[in-house]
DNA sequence: TTGAAAGCGCTAACAA
DNA sequence: TTGTTAGCGCTTTCAA
């Protein structure tokens, strides 16, 4: 049984009320007061019960996190710009890791809003009707960070079609023709469709027309970049240059190229996504298309928690240039 | 205003006790009465507030985890295990990123028991008296994983010495003499200097005198890889095979040798340690140390929420034999 | 400046 | 099988 604020205030010979205004800082006490039961707080070692507040108050100070997987670069990075600020505003963070499982993540849902969360951030997930009627009927906010929806939910997110276009075009400007490009899920709406267009359009304005051949999907995993690589090996033999929808990809290709002995940059140039934290480990160290994934992150507190604060929602990419692209003199 | 139990039960002209036991499946009702009142908490759409809850029970199914970092593949992959472990337990769990910050963590101990959490995982984090003393007046079961303590808490954690002492003996056995270490950080009493003893007498076992010019110490990331590399090379020019605390500094040794076109490991041989996911993407792939880290993080919740079920604490670590390591044949 | 008391939404005696 | 009621620890009127 521990210490409640009843303790303090018969131990302080003042009323639990007065107690809770010195807690809350609000007005109404004498400094003499106030000073009294300030010692008798900290002999006693009170922590006040943040459940009771919460069921007073309604806000628990806690925000939901609902993220497909906590350990690859991309969401621990996103993860991080978000602990990162909700600490400074001085909520805590619930994570729940979906592994993109639709009943997992209604469920998770349905156990914040049992929990009472004061925000939920949804991270690189598609948002189904499913999801969106519990989030409608549940008043509580939402903000989507690298994903957005049909539904009109508040989102944080690069523009992944000019993003692409300028990945591509960044490859062409430094000489290559014969480009192809290992794609994320095909049937992801959010973030293949969008960088193939990107990739497409940027081809097409210089006359490059873009056969099947050129593109191959997998899942932004590893394992699928080899894949990947493999496929366009075999039916884009002429391929020097190639487009990956994530470092994840372009690593797993430059893994396959390297066992293959075909060297990077210098036969076949590789272009990645997202610039996590991989990219400048690899080796060759990896040229890629970055998005600021810790101050998504950073920012996404900010919206939940300052919904009037119109924040930017299209954010800023750049080429990070390392050394996997290689430069034609023209 | 949300729905609460009162409304259930006036609709479904129940007591709120009846419709208490039928949420928690406790007897007491007839068939009929828990139909009707299951429908009337269907159509209202009636969520329970955990809050609540929590104020009665002192019980709040969630459960806090400390962890110096949450974007690095390391923390990440034990907290993917701790999460995924507490979702199967009906538990949600909060995180903490305590950058390694003392105030911050106590800070962030602060909060949690406020929030009357029913459990903490403290990882990778040494218990410092100050964490002890909090940890102490706060009856709150506390679980460490990846570290270990002084003072008698329950802990999960490989046996740094001897996995050590493994991995050099490896080295040795591959036909290797001239043998460095990249260490981690020189302060590090709970995974560094175990590291380090285990490195010196396997060495000191086949004979091998270990001087000051074969440690080098960095701080497990990447960056000091690099320097680590870059030391050894300098100061003790004819290392043949580096043993390597992290498989961050690891890759950052394989980067630096990839610059210097010193090729792996047909001329110097790395070994890594942890065997997080950056190994097998590696080029060549590094052989490492494994730590089961998922695992660990698994049963850190069960440890936590089952303190009789004494699981074995010092858990099993192999050699995950990749490339780049060479063999001379003898 | 202070205190009494109602009530947040729920569970768990205790009674019926 | 069911209902009444007293809290859980706190905040917040309202009155003094």
């Amino acid at each position: 049984m521990s210490i409640t604020i009843k303790d303090v205030a018969k131990q302080a010979n003042v009323s639990v009320a007065t107690v809770s205004r010195i807690l809350n800082n609000l007005p109404g006490y004498s400094d003499e007061t106030q000073q009294r039961v300030k010692k008798v707080i900290e002999e006693l070692g009170y922590q006040p019960n943040a459940v009771a507040r919460g069921l007073i108050n309604r806000k628990t100070k806690t925000i939901g996190v609902l993220v497909p997987n906590v350990s690859d670069l991309f969401a621990s990075e996103v993860l991080a710009g978000i602990e990162e600020q909700a600490h400074e505003f001085g909520y805590s963070v619930m994570i729940c890791k979906t592994n993109h499982d639709g009943k997992r993540t209604i469920n998770y849902l349905q156990a914040l809003y049992e929990k009472r969360v004061d925000g939920i951030i949804i991270v690189s997930e598609f948002i189904t009707l499913d999801y969106y009627k519990t989030i409608e009927t549940n008043k509580v906010p939402v903000v989507l960070v690298a994903t957005e929806s049909e539904y009109p939910l508040p989102f944080i997110k690069v523009d992944d079609y000019q993003a692409a276009y300028d990945a591509t075009t960044y490859l062409v400007k430094k000489g290559h023709a014969d480009i192809g490009m290992i794609a994320g899920t095909e049937s992801d709406v959010i973030s293949t469709t969008p960088r193939i267009e990107g990739f497409k359009d940027a081809l097409n304005n210089v006359g490059i027309t873009v056969t099947k051949e050129m593109i191959t999907f997998g899942d932004f995993s590893f394992k699928s970049g080899i894949e990947g690589m493999k496929n366009l090996l075999k039916n884009y033999p002429k391929v020097r240059a190639v487009f990956c929808a994530s470092d994840e990809m372009a690593v797993g290709a430059l893994s396959l190229l390297y066992k293959k002995g075909i060297s990077v940059p210098e036969e076949i140039s590789i272009i990645g996504y997202d610039n996590t934290a991989t990219a400048e480990k690899a080796i060759p160290p990896l040229t890629t298309v970055a998005q600021p994934l810790y101050k998504m992150g950073k920012d996404s507190i900010q919206l939940l928690l300052n919904p009037t604060l119109k924040i930017n929602q299209r954010y800023p990419h750049h080429i990070a240039e390392r050394d996997t692209v290689r430069a034609y003199s023209e």
